[in-house]
DNA sequence: CTAGCAGATGTTAGCGGTGGCATGGGCTCG
DNA sequence: CGAGCCCATGCCACCGCTAACATCTGCTAG
């Protein structure tokens, strides 16, 4: 900066003003100091910047997995629209150890964020204090139900799992099997779940765990959970599948097995993008909303570093049903 | 860390070196410094750090789009690469817009990053000119074919696109399809297309250039551009998509008009997950090393970094055709 | 007994910016 | 015509950490 400061003959104060605070230069000046930026190529330092402003314009995310289906959609919504208010993604991939989480965590905070984003809600303890002493603003993604440590934004899992439920009861299947990820460190597919079985329940329908299955998380996973569910339960009469791909697994299955979808077997996948509407027969989704989950958390960061009101602690993107040929 | 410093009874130069040359500083007073460490939960800035080292524990990456099928992936490899050895990944997406990777670039080298890293290779000439002075290691990632900047990791995608067209020929097709996304901005689209007008001449086909057809990068893209091929060609018995997913719709196409794969058309995907697998039929793909480029170029990098010997400057990771019952 | 040395720790300066106050020149107004 | 003021710019200190050199202590060897 002092080089551009000399060359334009002022000092690098008015070469920092004119870059952050063209007003309080005069005309000539700035533009003669752009100028001078323009020609040298000059890229100021932001590490510098940071250490007199304490906050740096850097936002670190934490997801459990890019591989995840939704978290690219996810990061690319939070990316878009920081990058568009200027600040910086930091990423890193927690592969759903908590512990690992803190560490990245801990190694990301020594950039002064001015936010950090996580999916999901389980974190160590020593996570949640380090985060609450540092005082940077927190949000959690992807689910509402429990309590968060500063602000969540996404969707109740419960609440769609129960949903599910009541939908494929309502369209008339008997004998219901939920295939999910690892519910390890993920209390996500916990929440699905629960709400599931209370959903079965409230449909009159028996909440037999053995209903619930834990599969790979990819389409081969779910072909095989239909295998095993159709062991367990030979009147198996609809099947609801963790994830889009799964559901194609499944669908795959019914096809080498000839079982008729929907007529003897009904079809819900979690997670909507245009796989779903594009199979024979197309497949129901549960649709969230990942884009927006993590552009909406991008804009809450932005609000709050910016002084705005404060936004509701939790905010409820929801989901969507769509009734296709499946069901 | 001068807070530290104090309750541990030295100077904050003796707790710098306690955290970061452990074996210059007594066992003794190590011991008391990393606990008061531990203690007051103390995270070193690293704006701070890097203002004396020069060069950041930060790689930036700019990728076109999260949502591209792979990028993901690709991401992940370098991120958990990356993290493994104390660095930290910025991610930025340009939109497949060189001028706006040009910006997102010169922002990130604010952060004096250890390299930079970018998917193809297309950049502007600032993007260029801005890189070679500023001295980072560039690795351009997907594609070897052009001249790196400084680095490249990846597959000839030419070879990819001709390698495609003579497997087709050889299993018997003579009017061979090839549905890509949008070349704008895309040099591996424009080389893999290019590739597979070479590799039909070659098989003594006509390269006809109506056989490639640039379509929606989802499925139904795919469906629709089978449907459009089929008009433009009545004896079509070959397509080869541009990922997977248009794959999928291409057969999800045939199911609809009760087209025999492979026995009336022949299909082959770009891009293998588990998807392709489970298809009924299974379907032939093109197998690229996604996490395997990501998990590369941090490599490259961080070899680079530690100042062993020089890579070679391109590293050609290949591509591997999986023949299975779609063709 | 003392020079000489090694190991542990301290001191100083500087990395590249920016906040806050000081300075200086030109203009307005009584 | 001079006091008062404002706008543009400069100066200085400091953000938090670390390289490089200085110092101090305790021991060894002659």
């Amino acid at each position: 900066m002092k080089d551009v400061a000399a060359l334009a003959g002022v000092t690098s104060m008015t070469v920092s003003r004119a870059l952050h605070r063209p007003e309080m230069v005069a005309e000539q000046t700035r533009e003669r100091v752009l100028e001078v930026v323009a020609q040298t190529g000059f890229i100021p330092n932001l590490a510098a910047g940071t250490l007199s402003a304490t906050r740096s314009r850097i936002v670190t995310a934490v997801v459990a997995t890019l591989a995840e289906p939704g978290a690219a959609e996810i990061v690319g919504g939070l990316s878009d629209t920081l990058s568009e208010a200027g600040y910086q993604l930091l990423l890193n991939q927690s592969r759903f150890d908590p512990k690992s989480e803190e560490e990245l965590l801990r190694a990301a905070l020594g950039w002064t964020p001015a936010a950090v984003v996580m999916s999901g809600m389980t974190h160590t303890r020593a996570t949640r204090a380090m985060l609450q002493r540092s005082g940077v603003p927190v949000i959690e993604m992807n689910e509402i139900d429990g309590r968060p440590i500063d602000m969540a934004v996404g969707l109740s899992n419960f609440e769609g799992g129960r949903q599910s439920a009541l939908f494929m009861a309502r369209r008339g299947s008997r004998r219901i099997g939920f295939l999910h990820g690892s519910p390890r460190h993920n209390e996500r597919v916990r929440r699905r779940r629960e709400g599931f079985l209370k959903g079965l329940s409230e449909a009159g329908l028996e909440p037999d765990p053995g209903l619930t299955l834990e599969i790979e998380a990819n389409p081969h996973g779910g072909a095989q959970g239909l295998a095993t569910m159709l062991q367990r339960y030979a009147d198996l009469d609809g099947i609801i599948a963790a994830t889009e791909r799964e559901a194609v697994g499944v669908l795959q299955e019914c096809l080498r097995r000839s079982l008729a979808v929907p007529g003897r077997i009904a079809i819900m996948g979690w997670g909507d993008s245009e796989l779903s509407s594009e199979m024979v027969p197309t497949l129901t989704t549960v649709r969230t909303m990942r884009y927006e989950i993590g552009q909406q958390s991008a804009r809450v960061i932005l609000n709050r570093l910016e002084g705005r009101k404060p936004e509701k602690r939790v905010i409820d993107l929801g989901f969507e049903i769509i009734p296709r040929q499946s069901t």
